[in-house]
DNA sequence: GAGTGGTCTAGACCACTCA
DNA sequence: GAGTGGTCTAGACCACTCC
């Protein structure tokens, strides 16, 4: 159940969870429908406390959460401002390729190459923290972005005892990360990432239709749920085309 | 001025600054020195705020920015925990060159290759946001590490009108980064990137001692000041053993 | 000085986990 | 049921910006 079955607060409309969730989803539903512009102040945090009738510290916390994501913006003592366009498209999420495929108005494909079972080598083993000899799952995939090939995705599985994963499910699903949450009850939280510049492989640059020794995007992740634990690690190639974006904020110095 | 001249809570040796930083680094410095292994728990909420004086908010403030940077996470229900080591030294800020090498270990070292007044072209106008024909710096660096050459930065700088940059004042502090802020109140915040990878051209081949058409990883950048101002916008090329490392956290799905 | 965001407090209650 | 983190409140005061 939600926080808050009914509502007293009649202004916010979403649906239920925390009050400071659902302001957040309203500001920005009114910044997207242009209410707004680019570095035009939002009202006082008094004011949208008094206008939405919740407490200054539960807007503090709908703004922070917009702030995260590069949607607004607060300056001590000046306001709280809507961020450019360019920083609002780039807030980074753990998103599936699909999921990313959809934010960039392309239509994602898959082609199952690998889906089988695998044991666990010494350099696997330490990546996702379980004993050599291990029971994995192995999956291997070529990405494709308006039917044509961008990617390569090497996956290996830490599954939770009993679970599997099935070619046709994952098919009709089009997105691991989907199926690995409303099936297997496996939550992907965050992720460590390593990338660089390879060379493409003959077999790698078949599959992805370049010449062989052209330039890769290279990227290595390990998945961790929610509980901190690994559960996947996947080894990815790129064609040149195909740019990962991001977005690093804070400042580290004082 | 600080928040509070006098520390009215003993525990807290470090410095002015608010109370839940002060209290955060208080406690990474607990975690650093190894008082808690990985996935050990933390005092509870309300024990830390006893044993440290301060309210529950205030130590639920601390936590959050703790878990942001990957030092620690929460868990409803059941407390909260130190992260894995591999996720603590993999928090991502938006480090210099300079301060990155450091934290990897190694020396990092600077040759300056251009350093010389620039006018905008319309590509650059459009990313700078300002005038096409506005007057700009460039900065061409090679980037080495331990001596080896790593890396090319391409940079165009939006300065203060009447701000400059002296070629001997950039050598003396090795980090482009730390003269904007220390030197011409300039003061990154964040910044967009995207990357691929790209086959050198003979130039960069030649300057970064590779073969020419071998591998690079290509990272554009654009640099916003913390009025979402863009003040720099920076072509860099790394070579393949350059790694980029970066955390994405979060989960954008339900 | 008026208005803004930033910090801090004390207390209440809800939701979740685990024994 | 005891203990944990998660949400919400109402009010106070500080620090900054701009007029």
């Amino acid at each position: 159940m939600e926080h808050k079955s009914s509502d007293k607060h009649g202004l916010l409309l979403p649906g239920g969870g925390p009050l400071y969730r659902q302001l957040a989803a309203t500001l920005q539903h009114q910044l997207e429908g242009g209410h707004y512009g680019a570095n035009e102040p939002l009202p006082a945090e008094r004011d949208l406390a008094a206008s939405f009738r919740v407490s200054r510290d539960t807007v503090r916390k709908a703004i922070r959460l917009l702030e995260e994501q590069g949607v607004v913006y607060s300056d001590h003592g000046r306001g709280t401002f809507v961020a450019p366009e360019s920083v609002r498209q780039m807030s980074r999420f753990l998103d599936s390729f699909t999921d990313d495929a959809h934010r960039r108005g392309g239509v994602p494909g898959q082609q199952i190459l690998l889906l089988e079972p695998a044991v666990a080598t010494m350099a696997l083993a330490s990546l996702l923290q379980t004993e050599p000899d291990a029971a994995l799952v192995r999956l291997r995939r070529l990405r494709l972005l308006n039917g044509v090939p961008v990617g390569l995705q090497d996956s290996y599985l830490r599954l939770p005892p009993g679970a599997t994963i099935v070619r046709r499910e994952l098919e009709a699903k089009g997105s691991l990360y989907r199926l690995l949450i409303e099936d297997l009850g496996v939550r992907p939280c965050e992720c460590l990432e390593s990338l660089c510049a390879v060379a493409a492989q003959p077999d790698e640059a078949a599959l992805l239709k370049v010449a062989a020794g052209s330039p890769l995007l290279a990227c290595e992740r390990v998945t961790l749920s929610d509980r901190r634990q690994p559960i996947e690690y996947c080894e990815m190639r790129y064609v040149p085309s195909y740019r990962y974006k991001t977005r690093v904020n804070k400042w580290s110095l004082g």
